[in-house]
DNA sequence: AGGTACTTATAGAGT
DNA sequence: ATAAGTACCT
């Protein structure tokens, strides 16, 4: 019997089929587990693959339950709707896209994209780019108010627009507004219009929003303290008619609120629906007692959190290592050592184990050490891949055959490989078509315009490249992905340009432009089994083997940069990825403060607690081993620069580290000038790292007055905020509790470390920004 | 138009 | 350290 392999929660939770589901997950109680169960269970009562809707954050996270899935019940499993937010709803817009004025060859967006087309639109309005309106800012305003649902039209009027206007933004409405209606000229979205589009066409056409209501009988939503409001009002839109909507998460492991998700929506699930049935999953299946117990110790230091008893019946296991090194080299290899040592004595190899960092540039370090080793690993990164050039400029061809109106592409695939078309006649051709509101191909193939304003020249260069492109458009409907893009990539002279060039460098980047069109290649493949396997017909995303299909996929897909071929190997990764993940043996290194926490989680209690509930997924992903590093000084920004261990460190209940006998092992710097890089390192310490349970107090809580000097500028009273951490000269380090902005009689509360609450008024006293 | 040499800001996470 | 941007040259 299919559910005799779940505890009594889980199976409840599984069997609980209709109406409103919420399964609180605590980290490693089974979570996959049940909802791959509660799958199988509905298919087996009677429900239809493509009725089931399921939900996830990662696409990993998508691909690993459907495989889990099939391998409970067979390949018609295959027509579950699985996928991304984006993902599902970026195919779903494709089928429907003009109900909502779109076409469905949409681009859509990277973030990369949508910058620079901000960029150029706020040139154009002679606004500061590189300050006041830096691309980066816009845009994160502009994807804010789409993950609350506000349009352009709307932002006008919205909260949002107040705060632009006492930031001194007084355009970011109309800079929104012009990037919509470029957006919807280019035929683009970006990662928010898919939740945006995705709500707008529901609510707009009834007969669709029934369509889908009808369509999806059981819906499910993975990660759910990860969503936004977008995400929750369109869930919730989808379920109005059944009601069977099942949602699980743990919102201790929320760490995407700085993404617009919002905690709200696991507490305002239960409101929505008045009677849901609640499941609470507690037993830890995955780790040792010891790193159960301190991952524990650790959430618990935050106050906003729904409580819980996460416990195991695990063994206890090994302590958590804790160690500290002079340098991140020294760290890393350190870590690469060890890595060795735990796979020669033979229990272990290197697919269970992992590193895991705070910041995606932590994996240099580490991938020179364990080179330098010969110890294989992979790196899970989501840029790498499609952010080379070659392959950007493959890809904007490809963009351009299938959507000619994407100005984006067309930019880049005109000047790549050169073709004599520069700056001055984009500009100009930018400018003729923008009058006319035309896209750039447009304008490049109306002769009659460009006679207005180019010679012959200039004019043959143009239509030259537009012949080629159109000539692989009209062919979008019959060939498939990988026959039409393996030929416009040749076509398009990327590779011969290359060819010629006949060094190292050039080779690779054949190499990357080939492993592109592979992945073409099994994208083609690998919709074609599916369609051997079943034709019912019903599925959305069997039987599109289209270039725009592959396009708008990858878009979405995030990308694992694979620096080695074997099947055995070291993960590399932050721990925003390995959410969902489990491993043997974990590292977290760079345990320091201003990286981890990061230095911008400083100023807001917030930010510090979703930091830790960070942490808290770090940790939590460690089945038997756990082994903490930080270093001493580490390079930043090409300078060397000084680190304290993280607060973090000091949230872990001590009975929970190790003592620190295998540190033994460990040499630090001996040599003079070593000596005086490290000045605090007694003799006797040289011998062993120190060990952070006897270092952590003097560290980092020894900081007097003495420390002003080098803080930042007295604080304005606009930019003090509760839960930020402050500098007094007198009273040293403390967090504002609560502020009372008047301008004369404005008063803060703040908590010092050493003098505990005081008042202070703030025309006075001189605050200063704490680090 | 396009290449080269010099300057500057920069990196926090990812669909 | 490095990518991106600018100034200047061919």
């Amino acid at each position: 019997m299919l559910l005799d392999d779940l505890n009594s929660e889980q199976r409840a939770a599984a069997c609980q089929t209709e109406g409103a589901v919420m399964i609180v997950a605590g980290a490693g109680s089974g979570k996959t587990r049940t909802l791959t169960y509660r799958v199988a269970h509905l298919l087996e009562c009677g429900a239809k693959p493509w009725e089931i809707l399921v939900l996830t954050f990662t696409n990993k996270a998508a691909d690993e339950m459907k495989e889990r899935i099939i391998g409970l019940v067979g390949k018609s499993a295959r027509y579950i709707f699985m996928g991304t937010f984006h993902s599902v709803f970026s195919k779903i817009l494709r089928l429907e896209a003009e109900h909502i004025g779109y076409m469905p060859n949409y681009s859509i967006y990277s973030t990369s994209d949508s910058k620079s087309l901000l960029k150029k639109i706020i040139k154009e309005h002679d606004l500061d780019y590189e300050h006041l309106y830096k691309p980066d800012k816009v845009l994160g305003r502009i994807s804010k108010a789409k993950s609350q649902l506000i349009t352009s039209a709307e932002y006008y009027f919205s909260d949002l627009c107040k705060l632009d206007t006492a930031d001194g933004l007084k355009y970011m409405a109309d800079i929104y507004r012009e990037y919509d209606t470029r957006m919807k000229q280019g035929n683009a979205m970006d990662f928010d219009d898919l939740l945006l589009n995705m709500y707008l066409l529901l609510k707009k056409s009834e007969e669709t929003r029934m369509k889908y209501q009808q369509r999806f009988k059981y819906i499910m939503v993975d990660e759910y303290q990860d969503t936004n409001r977008a995400q929750y009002i369109i869930t919730n839109m989808l379920a109005a008619g059944h009601g069977n909507i099942c949602v699980v998460g743990d919102d201790a492991q929320s760490i995407y609120a700085f993404r617009g998700a919002d905690i709200n929506n696991i507490l305002d699930f239960r409101k929505h629906y008045e009677d849901t049935h609640t499941f609470k999953l507690e037993k830890n299946y995955r780790s040792s007692g010891n790193i159960v117990e301190a991952a524990n110790s650790v959430i618990d230091k935050n106050k906003r959190q729904i409580k819980k008893n996460v416990w195991t019946d695990n063994p206890e296991g090994e302590k958590i290592g804790l160690v500290r090194l002079s340098t991140d080299r020294e760290e890393a290899d350190f870590v690469a050592m060890r890595i060795r040592s735990l796979t020669a004595s033979g229990d272990c190899s290197l697919k269970d184990i992992a590193v895991l960092y705070r910041r995606n540039r932590q994996s240099r370090s580490i991938e020179e050490s364990l080179r330098l080793k010969n110890i294989k690993y992979l790196v899970m990164n989501n840029t790498s891949f499609y952010e080379r050039k070659e392959v950007k400029d493959a890809l904007a061809w490809l963009a351009l055959v299938v959507n000619n109106r994407d100005n984006q592409a067309f930019e880049r695939a005109v000047s790549s490989p050169k073709r004599g078309i520069g700056e001055t006649t984009l500009a100009k051709l930018n400018a003729m078509a923008r009058e006319r509101g035309l896209s750039l191909f447009d304008a490049a193939t109306n002769t009659e315009l460009l006679q207005t304003a180019f010679n012959y020249g200039t004019i043959k260069k143009l239509q030259d490249f537009c012949g080629i492109i159109c000539a692989y458009s009209a062919k979008c409907d019959e060939a498939d992905a990988f026959e039409l893009g393996s030929r416009i990539i040749e076509a398009s002279g990327l590779k011969d340009c290359l060819r010629m060039e006949k060094t190292q460098d050039s080779e690779d980047r054949i190499a990357n432009i080939d492993e592109l069109i592979d992945s073409m290649q099994s994208f083609v493949e690998a919709e074609r089994e599916e369609l051997v396997n079943e034709l019912t017909g019903e599925s959305l995303d069997t039987e599109d083997r289209s270039l725009a299909a592959f396009m708008q996929q990858i878009s979405l897909v995030s990308d694992t940069d694979s620096t080695s071929d074997e099947k055995d190997y070291v993960s590399l990764m932050t721990i925003h990825a390995s959410k969902g993940l489990e491993f043997k043996h974990v590292f977290i290194v760079g345990m320091e403060e201003n990286i981890f926490p990061s230095l911008s989680a400083l100023a807001s209690m917030q930010e510090m607690e979703e930091e830790r509930r960070l942490f808290y997924v770090a940790m939590t992903r460690a089945k038997s081993s756990l082994c903490l590093t930080c270093a001493c000084t580490r390079y930043e920004y090409g300078q060397l620069t000084f680190s304290e261990p993280s607060r973090f460190i000091r949230d872990i209940d001590p009975r929970f580290l190790a003592g620190g006998e295998e540190k033994k092992k460990r040499e630090l710097p001996k040599s003079e000038t070593d000596r005086k890089m490290f000045p605090w390192m007694k003799p006797s310490q040289e011998k062993k790292p120190l060990p952070l349970t006897s270092l952590k107090h003097n560290t980092l809580t020894k900081k007097t007055a003495e420390g002003a000097a080098d803080k930042g500028p007295v604080l304005a009273m606009a930019d003090m905020e509760e839960g930020m951490q402050v500098w007094h000269d007198r009273f040293g380090k403390g967090v504002i509790v609560s502020l009372n902005r008047d301008e004369k009689n404005g008063r803060a509360v703040v908590d010092f470390e050493q003098f505990g609450q005081k008042t202070l008024v703030l025309l006075f006293a001189k605050l200063r920004k704490s680090n």
